[in-house]
DNA sequence: GGAGTAAGTGAATATTTACTAACATACTAA
DNA sequence: TTAGTATGTTAGTAAATATTCACTTACTCC
């Protein structure tokens, strides 16, 4: 499961590959181009396409993890709501090759392997989430008119589509100022009048 | 701008094949063996791939068009936006091979044409869910504690995520039932209390 | 200094891709 | 009847694909 500091060199290539020119761009030839190298010497680091994609996944569902995982837990829901997206948002503003393999979807169905490591990505995301806003509705913060999983769905959602209209709009606009937008409006929103 | 009924056929067959094997599985042979005839068949019809894409975004595209533009305009604006998801995830469940093309936005960076015609189907819906919130809120039956804009993405963002939950589930739930229930959960956060 | 290894190369592989050319047949209109 | 058009076929094409091969370097360790 380890990564050596090459395959993350590799991982980040295609991740700058997967953001310039789609799936369909994302080749070997590509990808030894943007390493300066031959094709053949990708697979000394990795042994199948299929390996990358999957070792780029893990990668970032790893890193996710860490970075959500220190969350002061003495912040209240709506502080800890507020945190989480910031989190992220700052982490794709500095990292934005990889909104394209984490939101697009383009992904699915290349294979199977990939399709499994696409879904846990995704549910990293909600393990961290979930318990906030379940804090927050036990506390009376959240509105209690719909439940957890209609309120974890509005969010993710739009959080999601966030990501697709900064990615189409080819990273031009600042994601921290209208994501945090964007984390206002929810809140707005979900708080209890 | 018209289409044979052949070449509808060609675009259903198109649609079939995404949601069964995806972007990677629409190729000439693929569609070819579903339309049982020989590859270069295809070409009697369309003059590449690429035009089978657009003219299937195209169809789509107007289809929605004119769907959404016969709705009673006597209704209130919550019944008009639950009238206006019903016919959505109506058509959907009649017809789930679109629900790749249309949601997975995995045919984007395909090529540009593609992409912009993609867009513009994003903007049929936009253009008639937009008043509906609009008159809404100038009403006072949609809280205005946010702006229209941010609404409109909360609801895009969550129908959207609804329709990719869908299809990974393999259109194994009722789209109608559950998307009933993300209509009403959102009309239940929207609705000025 | 020699053995082992990590990381590179260039050439070749079989397969798949979108697309084309040449030819066949049936229906339709003058 | 005959010419044209629409729609199909078989048999190709060149380019691109992921992967493997035998081989070279360069570095480390005993």
């Amino acid at each position: 499961m380890d990564i050596t500091p090459r395959q993350l060199e590799i991982i980040e290539a295609a991740g700058k590959i997967l953001t310039a020119s789609g799936v369909s761009g994302l080749t070997i030839k590509n990808l030894a181009k943007e390493m300066q190298f031959s094709e053949s010497a990708i697979y000394r680091h990795f042994k199948s396409k299929e390996d990358i994609i999957i070792a780029m996944l893990n990668y970032l569902a790893d890193n996710i993890d860490k970075r959500l995982a220190n969350l002061d837990s003495s912040l209240t829901p709506e502080e800890k709501f507020k945190a989480l997206f910031a989190e992220q948002f700052r982490f794709f503003k500095l990292n934005p090759h990889f909104v394209v393999a984490v939101f697009s979807d383009g992904l699915m169905e290349e294979s199977q392997v990939i399709n499994e490591a696409l879904l846990k990505l995704m549910n990293v995301k909600i393990k961290h989430l979930m318990p906030v806003i379940m804090e927050g509705q036990q506390k009376g913060i959240f509105t209690n008119a719909i439940t957890t999983d209609e309120l974890m769905h509005i969010i993710m959602g739009t959080f999601k589509l966030q990501m697709f209209k900064w990615r189409i709009a080819n990273f031009e606009f600042d994601i921290k100022r209208s994501g945090d937008n964007m984390v206002q409006s929810i809140l707005t929103l979900i708080k209890k009048a």
